[in-house]
RNA sequence: UGGGCUAUCGCCAAGCGGUAAGGCACAGGACUUUGACUCCUGCAUUCGCUGGUUCAAAUCCAGCUAGCCCAG
């Protein structure tokens, strides 16, 4: 009898097992589910048929449909192309090309689907949106809302929502964030859903092939010049394919014969050089931050000890941090870490799971 | 056109008469729902060329070729 006005959501369904299980168990809680499937990049012009027998763009769309219509939900596919493009593959090749390594993802989370798609969703009259993001929402006692790790530690996706804003986080719902993913597929066995045994994906999603530098130096307006490999005392040791065919840390690919293992040190746009270093110098203690965003709370007052993340897959580690001039953020790790890189994100986590907030990693000032 | 040295996988490099180490690079795979990193597997039937000695040669001998060095 609680249930008078029942709330309004719109799930962000991708045709995977983690967003169908979402809606399914949304609508079994009582929301009214909706479902959109969110037209991003897929050109249905040039998919590759012969090779894979279908586009993955396609299909997903196809299995979002079949999965709503299995739910009895309603299902609409919405065109975000333009946003996507503008706020994410132009970032992304703006970023490369500046000798930065983004992070998609992040941005797309951010600008389309916490942006656009809920306004989009609000204006057709939902409370929330929702994802089948592995993470979970909280009100906090100073009131704010914070993303929190994942019932599974190992299936966390906080670090990828750093960024949301109160607001976003006050119309999102998670379920996902509640269940491990051996539980979530167990769910969509359960019940039927034929994407139950669907594979993880994988890669960015634009980028089919994963040859980033080749999709770079098609779709970007400027050429992509060739340059020189140094060493930190400014030795030429050969010719590079251009800055956005590398990232901090990176081993393979460099076509250089050493003797030892060499990395990626350093990316100098201004002079088009690319610094190796053996991996003992690619450790530091010291990352700093920008472009930041407060979750668990509104401010950083004086020195915080955190956990921070300086990578999708990293581990996390124990940090202190405080603000520095121009809005930029001073994290120093108790322990070095390896290749901090700018254009990741660096995101503060909370010893009680919360995400704390985060920023976007920026060059290391050289100190000689 | 006198002397000396060296020629082994793309690079470096073991081997010294008994049937081709290793490292780097590279390729494939695993891991990973950003890039990286990491891990696993693969990678010279052949040792500059041509002959010779030997049961057996990358290993010894001769010639040739190439490179380096010293003399010129």
């Amino acid at each position: 009898m609680r249930q008078k006005s029942t709330k309004k959501v719109v799930v962000g369904m991708s045709g995977g097992v983690d967003s169908s299980v979402a809606a399914y168990l949304l609508k079994r809680k009582g929301y009214e589910v909706i479902g959109v499937t969110m037209q991003i990049w897929q050109d249905e012009e040039i998919f590759r048929q012969e090779e894979n027998g279908g586009c993955c763009g396609l299909s997903a769309v196809e299995d979002a449909r079949r999965v709503a219509s299995q739910l009895g939900i309603p299902h609409y596919v919405m065109n975000f192309k333009k946003e996507f493009k503008e706020r994410v593959m132009d970032y992304f090749l703006s970023e490369y090309l500046a000798g930065k390594t983004p992070n998609p993802c992040i941005a797309c989370n951010r600008y389309v689907k916490w942006e656009s798609l809920l306004e989009r969703a609000l204006g057709i009259g939902a409370d929330y949106i929702a994802t089948g993001h592995y993470a979970r929402i909280e009100r906090l006692p100073n009131g704010r809302y914070a993303l929190k790790t994942s019932a599974t530690a190992a299936k966390d996706q906080t670090y990828a929502l750093y960024n949301l804003t109160q607001r976003q986080l006050s119309h999102t719902l998670m379920p996902a964030g509640e269940y491990t993913k051996e539980e979530i597929r167990k769910i969509a066995e359960d019940i039927g859903l034929l994407v139950a045994r669907k594979p993880d994906s994988q890669e960015i999603c634009f980028i089919p092939d994963n040859d980033y530098g080749k999709f770079i130096s098609e779709n970007s307006s400027e050429p992509v010049k060739e340059g020189n490999f140094v060493d930190e005392e400014g030795n030429i040791l050969g010719v590079h394919r251009g800055i956005p065919y590398y990232t901090i840390g990176q081993r393979k690919g460099l076509h250089l014969s050493m003797g030892r293992p060499v990395f990626v040190k350093e990316i100098r746009p201004e002079t088009n050089e690319v610094v190796i270093s053996d991996n003992e110098s690619l450790f530091s203690h010291r990352v700093e931050a920008e472009k930041l965003n407060f979750m668990a709370v509104g401010e950083l007052a004086g020195e915080v000890r955190v956990m921070a993340k300086i990578r999708y897959n990293h581990k996390g580690a124990s940090a202190t941090v405080r603000m520095c001039p121009e809005d930029r953020l001073e994290c120093i790790f108790d322990e070095p870490q390896r290749a901090a890189t700018p254009g990741q994100a660096l995101v503060l986590y909370q010893e009680d799971g919360c995400v704390l907030g985060g920023g976007t990693i920026v060059r290391n000032k050289q100190k000689k």
